[in-house]
DNA sequence: ATGGTTGACGAAACCGGTTTCGGCGAGTTT
DNA sequence: AAACTCGCCGAAACCGGTTTCGTCAACCAT
């Protein structure tokens, strides 16, 4: 390993003492601009970078964000995670920052780690992906007074930065689409009702279907795994069965299309079915899921600029930002099979 | 924020100097185990952390592995990637370690990134995922005496340590699978050569054939894509086709099941097909992919443990292991349509 | 000419640890 | 009894930065 440049080998160069020189490349203003300029082009010229580390000793913070996952939500998250990396990454690189990735199998190991973290100092900051409506995280980290930003709003984030996309417009957006192909008996599969998302997206088709006149069908909140097929077989056996069903999910739209093929109707045809997350399951899919894709690179990167403008100081009412899902066409939905006329509102 | 339990607390609360307590808690030996036991009894009861920062200014380590990916590389890896971290953070917490992840667009990008995190020192060592043959990762962290784990070993890692799945013995294995059901024309679609996997698994391929008797039929190395398809169609048109194809990855074998059914032959009847990875989106299919599946959590585990057991200075060549790649039967395989007998070697 | 600002920098303390060096008392040797 | 280990610990330097404080010359007004 060959020896770094050091600040002290910095000074010497130019003829200058320690201080002078962390403070001109800090921006102090008791340094003369002429020596500022001098000290910036020696310090690129024999390539000196500051050690972060050395300076969070004394300046405690660590140039880093930190994020949690927490692998006990069955596979949530899973298939956007390379992408929500890469924009988190992304972003945080471009400012010489780094990224400290953490798991946690329960709801109190991830608390834990957090602490843990947070005390050896090896993370500025976080951000909380999928949050709850009540965010047991949230107020840890308000309590320890450390800075974070919310992938997704949640009911008590009033003096919270967020990032959040929409999608209860998403699902408003379903309904609308499939009501425009004729269909009477929409109904909805929704997720856990503990995570804001579920509820928004809930909430979203509720609007959606008030708007088209229609009355609501709604299966009671299912945990995110597959098992949206025994969701769809429910909503089958219900004296009026839907012709097209929203799903707050792929994998539970995925779910309910095996389920339907097992009752010998083929989705898109005999039933539409609209999923949402954009996922490759999804597309992988024979035709291919109609869904929402989310840009989770663009998602992670935005969270990421956020972060780092809070632990600056930022005010975290100018810290929200949100963003849309677009409906990706598959070819799952479409207009009803018969296009009778006996459903709809009672 | 409340103010941390630093060395000097303890040592106060001790009436012992800072550095007898620092000694003490790293097992000098010229401190007196009666006193070791009481720093540790202290210590353990107050709490005290030490800021792993503010050693490693001192010791040049910073507790803290590095997992740098490559983004440019297609869709690859991405369905693995929450287990594998996975792995990862957990063998790394248990030791109190952390992992920092970055990401890179390119191979130049990547390099850099590497030559970043060691100057900040922001890891003590890093994790290779996706070996190349001849990989320039290899050359830079060599050249800059850095430690790293290679995940899935290469041509000229006779210094390092590495951790690898055999994948040459699954595919093997899938060709005896194959020939056991009677097919005699069994093909192969490779992936990108210049991974090392690639190339493993075509030579477990070659091995199997050559055990079984039969002569190979390999299409040329494709990259990861889905493009699988092409593969089939292309040795569908030849004189022999095959009756069965093993595929180096899941998403080759995905394209292919793809391609055959634009053919209107079906996976599992009119032809077989065996993939490798156990993704999920294998086993969205339907029917589901049969496949080798491997376990990511522990490989991720297993390469942390590597990793920092090669930093603490152990000799790469104890830190080798290999594990195998369970077959995970589905239903895309099985007997040949017609049990004719006019293929093999000829 | 004198006193008071001000701008620009050096010296030194500091952050929280680690590591080197030296000293002191008890036990052992001669 | 003097000298010589040896075990055990304190003092202080050190790592690579940041930040406070003080100094000194140049500038300003009187």
């Amino acid at each position: 390993m060959e020896r770094r440049v050091t600040l002290r080998d910095l000074a010497g160069e130019l003829g200058l003492s320690k201080g002078t020189v962390s403070r001109a490349l800090n921006g102090y203003r008791d340094i003369s601009p002429a020596t500022i300029q001098r000290v910036r082009e020696v310090s690129e010229r024999i390539g000196y970078r500051p050690l972060a580390l050395a300076q969070s000793i004394r300046t405690g913070q660590s140039r880093s964000l930190g994020l949690v996952l927490q692998m006990e939500q069955h596979d949530a998250q899973r298939p956007f995670l390379a992408e929500f990396l890469r924009g988190i990454t992304r972003a945080v690189s471009a400012q010489n920052w780094t990224l400290t990735v953490a798991t946690a199998e329960s709801e109190d190991e991830g608390l834990d780690t957090y602490l843990r973290l947070m005390a050896e100092r090896k993370a500025d900051g976080f951000i909380l992906p999928r949050t709850q409506r009540h965010d047991p995280r949230i107020t840890l980290l308000r309590d320890a007074g450390c800075p974070f930003v919310l992938f997704g709003r949640t009911e008590d984030s009033d003096d919270c930065a967020w990032f959040d996309i929409r999608g209860g417009q998403a699902m408003q957006q379903a309904v609308a689409r499939l009501a425009g192909f004729g269909h009477r008996r929409i109904a909805f599969i929704g997720a856990d009702p503990v995570y804001t998302y579920a509820t928004k997206r809930l909430h979203g088709y509720r609007a959606g279907m008030a708007e088209a006149g229609l009355s609501p069908l709604v299966t009671a909140g299912h945990a995110t795994a597959k098992d949206g097929g025994t969701g769809l077989l429910a909503l089958l056996e219900g004296e009026a069965p839907p012709t097209a069903v929203v799903c707050a999910t792929d994998l539970l739209a995925i779910g309910a299309i095996r389920a339907a093929q097992a009752r010998g109707l083929t989705a898109g045809r005999d039933i539409s079915i609209i999923g949402y997350d954009g996922s490759r399951e999804g597309q992988t899919l024979d035709p291919p899921l109609t869904s929402f894709a989310v840009d989770q690179v663009a998602a992670g990167a935005r969270l990421a600029e956020l972060l780092i403008a809070r632990i600056g100081g930022a005010d975290p009412l100018t810290l929200r930002e949100t963003a849309d899902a677009v409906l990706r066409e598959g070819g799952t939905d479409g207009p009803p099979l018969n296009h009778d006329t006996t459903g709809g509102t009672r």
